[in-house]
DNA sequence: GAAAAATACGAATAATCCTTCAGGTTTCCA
DNA sequence: TGGAAACCTGAAGGATTATTCGTATTTTTC
């Protein structure tokens, strides 16, 4: 039950063959249904096998552990998350402070669509925590949003920018995390997502921004 | 390995002797032991009764699973926080911002202090997460934070005051929880706690607090 | 001081679960 | 077409764990 720390978490081996590649994603599919259906608890590889219709060995030789394939989805939803972030920060025709509405819109919009995963996700965090390849993707996000704090904080102190950015990004995820942990209207959510830009742009103005 | 959900998860029986009640201290002080020094993968009814020095047996004597056990830490440490929280943000000889700029440091520094055994127990959450219980705490703190959102912004409709009300200890919650999972040092944690409150304190200001 | 009540003990039970591996099947390529 | 490489299978091994319950010990009561 224990899950050793692996010399490393990446996939084991590349499909060579057309099969294999539909196969992965086959496991990747059922383990996204499993972890939403089943919760981080009942999440089993013999499950995700069962469920992608293939048999737990077939699992094990592009995945080398559970760890590795929770990371992978993990990872997915990251990179995806990053990318619609860091397009709506680099979007010139708003304003930075519309650009920070539109952000805080759309994530938290996203995080109560795929709660389920999400949540389950966040519960399987001790499996797959620590693990190196983390760092890439938030490296990425990080320029962007150090980017968008100079352009729009071009006066302040840079460790300021730095903390601001990183607190609003942290605000961010954390509650959004949270809040979709429970079912919530589609009202509640724009409220919401409101309020949370409300504040953060009070921040910026405060900050020094003249919008 | 799976708990089942238990038809209540208080406390099987209550301590008649003293040696009993010795027993419980005991089994709760082994408990957040055990859980900060192995986590909550390796927090199991055996590894606690063995550090508590008592039987499986008699931890099974007083709390009915091990959801009961987590569930208890828990809340405890709920009480804990909330009562540090209510007080300061009742503490008349400050002034409202004052007070949030306090309550933000004094949580923060809190939850960076016990960061092993909360942020395990954050973990752990799957396991005793929904228990009924949970709501009495939460209900006075609610009750605390809207008298003071009353007080700090009188003229704002209701919804506004409840709406930033709790999005702001859902902020000051999550991003405590998530902020504190890495060790951190003093400064760090006076920066964060600083900019955190500036925050809070410039968005209460652009709803509508003069201050 | 003896019976009763309360406690304490801990080996045993009954599940799960992760992972491996020996052997069969499919695909590729010369 | 035939052999090699890639791929798939799934039963079984090896571990761990939550919880129970029959028995032993301590405390209380009368």
């Amino acid at each position: 039950m224990i899950i050793r720390p692996s010399p490393s978490i990446s996939t084991r081996k590349q499909p060579k063959q057309a099969r294999a590649t539909e196969l992965v994603a086959a496991i990747l599919q059922a383990a996204a249904q499993v972890l939403a259906s089943e919760g981080a608890q009942r999440f089993t590889t013999t499950r995700v096998a069962e469920k992608a219709g293939v048999s737990v060995g077939s699992l094990y030789q592009y995945f080398p552990n559970k760890a590795a394939l929770l990371f992978r989805l993990q990872s997915d939803e990251w990179r995806q998350t990053t990318e619609l972030l860091c397009g709506i920060l680099e979007n010139v025709e708003l304003s930075p402070l519309e650009r920070i509405r539109t952000l805080v819109h759309a994530f938290i919009r996203s995080e109560c669509e795929e709660a389920a995963v999400r949540g389950a996700l966040n519960d399987a965090a001790p499996f797959y925590r620590d693990a190196p390849e983390a760092q890439e993707v938030r490296a990425t996000a990080n320029r962007t949003v150090e980017a968008f704090m100079r352009e729009t904080l071009p006066d302040a102190p840079d460790s300021d920018r730095t903390l601001a950015g990183e607190l609003m990004m942290r605000t961010l995820s954390a509650v959004g995390a949270d809040f979709s942990e429970k079912e919530r209207t589609a009202g509640e959510i724009e409220a919401y997502s409101d309020a949370l830009a409300d504040m953060f742009c009070a921040y910026l103005k405060s900050l020094g921004h003249r919008g």
